[in-house]
RNA sequence: GGGGGCAUGGCGGAAGUGGUAGACGCAGCGCACUUAAAAUGCGCAGACGGCGACGUUGUGGGGGUUCAAGUCCCCCUGCCCCCACCA
């Protein structure tokens, strides 16, 4: 072999990846807009990968995402779509800041030197990429209209500013969003533990739409069921009632005070033996009789000083005092005392519940401990058991000791006592939900500026929208800690108020970056549009995304607010849809194989291991455990994705990570099958230079294009086109739908397979065929060998599009057509041996010719069988 | 506690509406080529029994429906993910 016909990835991935830039191949087309020309008209396709934080190095969790979203695109060119396929950067956020702080280095500067690495390493994957319409949220021609779009949230009234406990990291010195901290109570970025603080914040209003978040999740059918289920617990809405509690003192008289609860079990009122508040209710200090001040107040103070994670842990014991005030049940005129316990929370409901013990597991417990009485009011239906021994009776039942309720069902029961309440004025049905509003505020440099001025006079003032961008000031020495660091900046925040021209404030508080990201995805349909951040005409033509792909880490935040914002949008009238992601589809993440020292905890890095098949400790000689386990720094597990493309090439890469695991499921790195699919690269090379050397071409000028053939085929040359049009329809149909590329690789395989069998004795129009589908279908995974294999069989003549504008072939049933097809012949559902017969053998025959089988003569001995199940072309079973 | 998902050879994984379980690949073994090795090519390969043709058994466990079950139904076990004192 020449040294020339050598596969050698690394000059041909280069060469080809210039080449395809110089003629601009990657560039989304221009949609025409004109009716006329609405026959030749492409339809568009949008595909789109969930854009990276410019970290500086790609690792194997893009190369996955990416890959998998190329290989759509470039099968829908080939379609003959017109695909929308870009890339962009969630450029603001802490680690640049972090950078500033620690190393004085400039976060824009920064970001920037970032994105120039990562673009280049995403180049060599050779992704295509429309790189002309490359965002970045920090750029100041993006988040100008991050700013455009909070006022008109805000000039939606779906903006306001509100004194809240907030989420506090004392390392970030900053405000967290309650999806930023862990169920640890820990910062999803720092790790450290989070502290309450109060403090006036910025929130968008999501609540507003939390109806109709929950109740699109069911359009979007083309979303992965558990993302939809994982939303809707979020939003988590459940439908019950407030139920008010008039504050009475000791002689029973009322005091014109309330206390409002929010119930799912109005059923259960006249059950309630108790009230109880959070201690941090705001009526809580007003109601404590003078006898319990102190005892309320250190229960107070002891509740402050526990971490969420504390507090709410399910397991922790409730604890609480009475406050000495009473309140009368509306139900049934009872009076019962008011407690304030921790295991009542103030951002949820009313910050009040009725305690009711015999029905419901929290209040039966709190109960016990304090011995309050328990009275079921609920029994199982056709029981008058006490069904509550040792917990709480949670389902419904039956209601007892309930007035003129007595013998309801619960669901009966809940709707006639709502009705009740509401014609008494004690209460009312109400509809409550887990989501809360968005807090955006970030006490941060490195962020959107939120576009407004304080001014004494008028207030909160927008920026008006022509002064836009509200740029973030360059060359400020960030300290990283003392809250906002625009706020230090005097004469940045000093300013003239727009509406009267005093001197007014700016808003030194940052956007939360999952506002910068909510709406990248109009933008890149428009994106160096300066008068608007999308024109509707854009956005309506290239949206809803068609197939978006990204990590399963944000099935809640991101996809929830890019929804909202798309919702808010449209009733803006600046777009036309109400949904942004048509399909979605939630990539597994990239395992590397992972050794961990079980007695230290130590993880070893794989470089260090002798022998994979006996690992042990370098250092201690000790065994270790070993695992597949998400790539990361510190277990030593990760594999550089420039490495491997120095190696292999990009297209060995890329057919990897296709074939090694369903797209949707963990992938785990392994070196040896890395090199296995290199090996099939390189018997696809082989196989074509066999091709050449017979003198093949694909060439317009030379022999007749393929699928020419003039029947009768020879038996070698039937198998070979069966081959390819099987391969076709199991390839399609594998990137139809469900996205399959595991076994759409493997059928590329077994298609080369059956090549390297008969490509030799096959006539010239079905060889060249089988070269020509072969390389197409090869084309969206690895497309740099599939252009190069191309041009060296000839078919690449100058300013021809090359491979990646042909067509997607497509099936010749005539080719999947057999003279002949073996059945199976079963015995009572055993399979006990095959026949060869003509394909189109009826039932009738089919039978004939099974029965005077010699598999047939065998099993049955001479008896007839009871019963024969004929399923044509497949197969038949004989029941004596 | 609530919700969702998964379980198939030594390994990753295949198996339209029930119809030959283990495609394709990795690792392994044998053969060819080579002085040798690598590379490459050809072949074998679920387990058990048998020289073999073959037979038995087999998709986490137990039942069921069916001519036929990885696939459908019921029960159980294990693992993963999300939510969670949400009243």
């Amino acid at each position: 072999m020449t040294d020339s016909s050598r596969y050698r990835p690394q000059v041909i991935e280069e060469r080809w990846q210039q080449r395809w830039h110089s003629q601009s191949l990657d560039l989304t087309p221009e949609l025409d807009t004109s009716d006329l020309a609405s026959a030749a008209k492409a339809e568009p396709y949008y595909a789109l990968s969930m854009f990276p934080y410019p970290s500086g190095s790609l690792h194997m969790g893009h190369v996955r995402n990416y890959v998998i979203t190329d290989v759509i695109a470039r099968v829908q060119r080939l379609r003959g779509r017109a695909v929308l396929h870009p890339m962009g950067w969630d450029a603001f956020g802490l680690p640049a800041e972090n950078a500033a702080i620690e190393r004085g280095v400039d976060p824009g500067a920064w970001t920037d030197q970032n994105i120039a690495q990562m673009r280049e390493q995403l180049k060599r994957l050779g992704l295509s990429i429309d790189w002309d319409r490359e965002v970045a949220t920090c750029h100041a021609d993006y988040y100008r209209w991050t700013q455009w779009l909070f006022l008109q949230f805000l000039e939606a009234g779906l903006a306001y500013r509100s004194e809240a406990t907030v989420n506090w990291d004392p390392i970030d010195q900053t405000v967290l969003a309650n999806e930023q901290v862990d169920g640890e109570g820990r910062s999803w970025r720092s790790g450290a533990l989070v502290e309450k603080r109060k403090l006036r914040q910025w929130f968008l209003k999501i609540t507003a739409y939390a109806d109709q978040l929950l109740d699109d999740l069911p359009k979007l059918q083309g979303w992965p069921e558990r993302v939809r289920t994982m939303q809707a617990n979020w939003i988590g809405r459940s439908h019950g009632a407030e139920l008010r509690f008039e504050v009475v003192d000791a002689s029973g008289a009322g005091s014109g005070q309330q206390i409002t609860v929010f119930t799912t079990r109005p059923d259960t009122v006249f059950g309630v033996s108790y009230v109880v508040l959070a201690p941090e209710h705001p009526l809580v200090a007003s109601l404590t009789g003078a006898e319990q001040q102190l005892q309320v107040e250190a229960f107070i103070d002891l509740v402050g000083r526990q971490s969420d994670q504390e507090r709410t842990a399910e397991d922790s014991p409730k604890r609480g005092v009475p406050i000495g005030a009473q309140v009368r049940n509306p139900a049934n005129g009872e009076l019962v005392p008011l407690w304030i316990a921790d295991y009542v929370l103030a951002d949820y409901g009313t910050g009040a519940v009725m305690g009711v013990p015999a029905h419901d597991q929290r209040d039966f417990v709190f109960a016990r401990q304090y011995e309050l009485p328990v009275r079921q009011v609920i029994i199982p239906e056709g029981s008058d058991e006490h069904a509550y021994e040792g917990g709480a009776w949670t389902t419904a039942g039956v209601l007892i000791h309930s007035g003129e309720f007595n013998g309801l069902p619960s669901g009966e029961a809940r709707e006639r006592i709502i009705a009740a309440a509401e014609s008494a004025g004690w209460g009312q049905g109400r509809v409550q939900f887990r989501l809360r509003d968005w807090l955006i505020s970030r006490q941060r440099y490195w962020g959107c500026p939120i576009p407004v001025i304080h001014c004494e006079a008028c207030g909160v003032v927008p920026v008006p929208a022509e002064q836009l961008p509200v740029e973030l000031p360059k060359g400020m020495e960030l300290a990283g800690k003392g809250g906002s660091p625009l706020a230090q900046l005097e004469s940045w925040v000093s300013v003239a108020c727009p509406c009267c021209g005093k001197s007014a404030r700016r808003e030194t508080d940052t956007m939360d970056t999952f506002m910068c990201s909510s709406w990248y995805y109009l933008r890149y349909s428009d994106p160096h549009n300066t008068s608007l951040p999308f024109s509707r005409e854009a956005v309506d033509r290239w949206l809803p995304v068609d197939q978006y792909v990204g990590g399963i880490e944000h099935a809640i935040l991101h996809l929830l607010y890019s929804r909202f914002f798309t919702k808010v949008l449209r009733d803006r009238g600046l777009l036309g849809f109400d949904e942004p992601f048509s399909r979605l589809l939630t990539q597994g993440m990239v395992q590397g194989i992972t050794y961990k020292n079980p007695h230290s905890g130590k993880y070893i890095a794989p470089a260090d291991v002798a022998d994979p098949s006996d690992p042990r400790d370098p250092a201690t000689g000790e065994v270790l455990d070993t695992f597949y386990e998400k790539m990361s720094k510190s277990k030593y597990n990760g594999v550089d994705p420039a490495a491997v493309i120095d190696r292999y090439g990009a297209d060995t890469a890329r057919m990897f990570i296709l074939f090694k695991a369903p797209p949707e499921k963990d992938l785990e790195w392994d070196d040896a099958d890395v090199e296995g699919q290199y090996r099939f690269l390189q018997r696809l090379w082989r196989l074509v230079d066999s091709a050449l050397e017979r003198g093949l071409s694909l060439s317009p000028r030379g022999a007749s294009p393929a699928g020419g053939a003039e029947p009768p085929l020879s038996d070698g040359d039937q198998e070979l086109r069966r081959a390819v049009h099987t391969a076709i329809a199991a390839i399609s149909e594998d990137l139809d739908g469900d996205y399959q590329f595991n076994t759409a690789v493997s059928e590329l395989m077994k298609l080369s397979n059956a090549m390297a069998s008969h490509l030799e004795t096959a006539s010239e129009p079905v060889a060249l065929e089988a070269l020509r589908v072969l390389l197409v279908l090869l084309a969206p995974f690895a497309p740099h060998l599939a252009e190069e294999l191309w041009q060296r069989l000839g078919a690449n003549p100058d300013g021809d599009q090359g491979i990646h504008g042909q067509s997607w072939p497509e099936v010749d049933p005539a080719a999947l057509r057999r003279d002949t097809v073996t059945v199976v012949i079963q015995v009572k559902g055993k399979v006990r041996g095959q026949l060869d017969v003509p394909a189109d053998a009826d039932a009738a025959t089919l039978e004939k010719l099974v029965l005077a089988s010699e598999v047939a003569s065998k099993w049955l001995e001479g008896q007839a069988p009871r019963r024969v199940i004929v399923v044509p072309g497949k197969l038949v079973n004989l029941v004596p």
